[in-house]
DNA sequence: TCTGGGGTCCTAGGACCC
DNA sequence: TCTGGGGTCCTAGGACCC
């Protein structure tokens, strides 16, 4: 959507959210480029909110962008999600959808069953396999038949496809998990070069830890064969951890009880889990773990300054 | 569809404990 | 004592999302 570099897509992203966040303190960003609003409070009606704020993003940010009007999530994601999809010819979509109340099966019900949230290719294969292809066709079958089929998601579906969502806007989001990844442009099979790659990443994955004054309880390694099979393994560690060579000690070692020597491997990926916030210890004096910590404290605001490639540590450890 | 990178959530089996 | 059942944690994989 936004030609350029990462750092001017989340500056706009920032600034979108900003905007948003001048209507109502009730928003919920689920994306870098969306978000839901709760306008349930405010005294004018969705709609005209909707295109003054698709003119406050434009006038200020100078982006356009598309918005769905309804009465929970649900519907208002597929609504934009939709009203999107009816955009023809050059430039981005700049729609708005509105679903008045009440009139929610009746919008959803010629939709196809992948417009559902949750619902992708296995499923939809699934559903179509048993004649089911649009929402409405779905919104017909009992829920105890769904529910005997998808067990507890089955009892989800019959809901959404009768457009029921009872979800808040949730305005806090707590992070799951940090990882990276990476794709090579041809297949490594060179272990000094992954293992070389893998400490790059665990580096990465650690500094945004500490940027976000988190400790890890688990490292993961993920990896794919050219045959694109990824398995992946993970370990918990005894102490969480924001540390570069206790998240890259643990990738390795993962690294090493996976990868066959000489195993062509098309990909390779870093992640943390099980986070839990850094809780510091200031202690009187400062144990070997102190000192390495600010350490890297001091290596990572140097990388604010001068961006993530430049600083590097030197030869042993 | 021959496939990028970052996430979330769910399931299932095994270990371990009471 | 080899035997029941349940809870919880851990790991691996997969579906799905933007």
């Amino acid at each position: 959507m936004i030609p350029g570099h990462h750092a001017d897509y989340q500056a706009y992203s920032q600034r979108v959210m900003e905007v948003l966040g001048e209507q109502t303190a009730l928003s919920e960003q689920i994306s870098s480029d969306e978000a839901f609003l709760d306008l349930t409070d405010l005294p004018r009606p969705g709609e005209e909110l909707a295109r003054g704020l698709q003119a406050a993003i434009r006038a200020r940010v100078g982006l356009p962008c598309s918005l769905g009007v309804a009465t929970n999530k649900l519907v208002a994601k597929i609504a934009n999600d939709y009203g999107k999809s009816r955009h023809r010819g050059e430039g981005t979509p700049c729609a708005i959808t509105v679903v008045p109340p009440g009139e929610e099966t009746g919008f959803l019900a010629p939709l196809p069953v992948q417009s559902l949230w949750g619902v992708g290719p296995k499923t939809a294969d699934l559903l179509e396999s048993m004649g089911i292809h649009t929402i409405g066709d779905l919104a017909n079958l009992p829920e105890a038949y769904l529910a005997r089929r998808f067990g507890v998601n089955g009892h989800d579906l019959w809901l959404r496809a009768r457009g029921i969502d009872d979800r808040p806007v949730e305005t806090e989001h707590a992070v799951k998990s940090i990882s990276q990844e990476i794709t090579f442009d041809r297949d490594i099979s060179d272990g000094a070069r992954l293992r070389q790659t893998l400490r790059g990443m665990s580096e990465q994955v650690a500094f945004r830890l500490r940027a976000d004054n988190l400790c890890a309880g688990t490292v993961r390694l993920k990896l794919r064969w050219a045959d694109f099979t990824t398995p992946t393994r993970q370990v918990s560690l005894d102490q969480p951890t924001d540390q570069d060579g206790v998240i890259y000690a643990a990738a390795l070692g993962l690294f090493d009880g996976l990868w066959e020597t000489g195993r062509p491997v098309r990909l390779l990926g870093v992640g943390a889990s099980r986070l839990t916030p850094t809780a510091h210890q200031l202690g009187l004096w400062d144990t070997p773990n102190e000192k390495e910590r600010r350490l890297l404290e001091a290596l990572d605001s140097l990388r604010e300054k001068f961006g993530e490639r430049v600083v590097k540590r030197g030869k042993g450890r």
